[in-house]
DNA sequence: TCTCTTCTACTAATTTATTAGTAATTCTAA
DNA sequence: TTAGAATTACTAATAAATTAGTAGAAGAGA
C-alpha cells in the first residue's frame, strides 16, 4: 500500500470537472479543446486517459452518442467544493472554519463590497440560532 | 516530465511540519514518535526518508546535535497556510476569497461566538479602507 | 575494548498521477 | 465501397509520494 488514491479530484481532474460543470455534457474532444484554451494543451489521448480514470472513480458518467461518447460530471460542483474545503480546513486549521476565514481575511483580497455582503451573511446567520 | 513536484507540502509533509511548528526543534525519533501518537504510526526510516526530501525541498533545516541531528521547520506556519489556502481559493473559486468564505459559512460549522468575532473582524476591515 | 543501541545513508518497492503513442474500430465522404 | 478521419481501448513510460529494509558509522555501557 504505497500510495492511497487522493480523497479528492486531483489538479487535472478538477480542471476537467470545472469544464463539465460549466458546459454540461461534452465529448472527449470538446473537453480537450476547452482545456487547451483555458489551462492545459494536452494530447487528446492524455485527456481521455484521465477521463477513463475519473469514470472509474465515479467522478464522471458517459453515454453513447453516435460514434463515441459524451461525458458529464457525476459529482456535484457545490458538494465537491465543500468537501475539499472542509478537508483543507481540517488539515490546516484543526477543523475550525472560523480560523480559515480569519486566514482568508488576512490575505486581504476581499473588496469592500464583498466585505459588506459577507457581514450581512454573517449577521443573518447569527440571527438564525 | 511526468509529474511535477507538488507546489505545497504533501499530506505527510504537512503532518511533520505541524509537529515541528508546535514543538520547535526535534530529533527524527521524536518526530516519528509524535506522529505515531497523533496521526500515523510509521517506521522510523519512513519518516526520515520524508524528512530528507523535505530538507531538499527547503521545508526543513537540520543541525548537528551530539550523535545525530535535530530538525526544525524552515518555512513559516502562517505563510504556508496562506499560500495553501490562496491556491485552493484560486483553484476552486477562481480566486474569490469571498466565495470561499460563503462556502465555509454554508457548511455551517461555525459557532455563534465565532460568528460574532468574525463580524467584528470584517467590520474593522471595512473601516480600514 | 567489545557489544549493543541508535542514527544516518542508501537502496528498494509500490501505486498514483500525468503524459502520450499505437492498434483497432467505426464513421464519413468521395 | 474504399480511403481517410476520428474515436476508443490498450500499452507505455516517468516522476512523485509513500512505506520500509539494510549496511555502516558512531556513541554508550559493561
Amino acid at each position: 500500500m504505497a500510495r492511497p488514491t487522493s480523497k479528492h479530484p486531483t489538479e487535472l481532474e478538477l480542471e476537467i470537472l470545472k469544464v463539465l460543470w460549466q458546459q454540461g455534457s461534452l465529448s472527449g474532444r470538446e473537453v480537450r479543446d476547452t482545456l487547451a484554451t483555458r489551462s492545459r494543451d494536452l494530447a487528446y489521448t492524455s485527456v481521455m486517459t484521465i477521463m477513463g480514470i475519473m469514470e472509474d472513480k465515479g467522478y464522471l458518467r458517459r453515454k453513447k452518442q453516435g460514434n463515441g461518447y459524451i461525458y458529464s460530471a457525476r459529482i456535484k460542483e457545490n458538494s465537491t467544493k465543500k468537501k475539499m474545503m472542509s478537508d483543507m480546513v481540517k488539515r490546516l486549521f484543526s477543523g475550525s472554519a472560523a480560523a480559515a476565514m480569519v486566514n482568508l481575511l488576512e490575505s486581504s483580497e476581499v473588496s469592500t463590497e464583498e466585505l459588506k455582503q459577507l457581514r450581512k451573511l454573517i449577521q443573518d446567520r447569527e440571527g438564525d440560532t
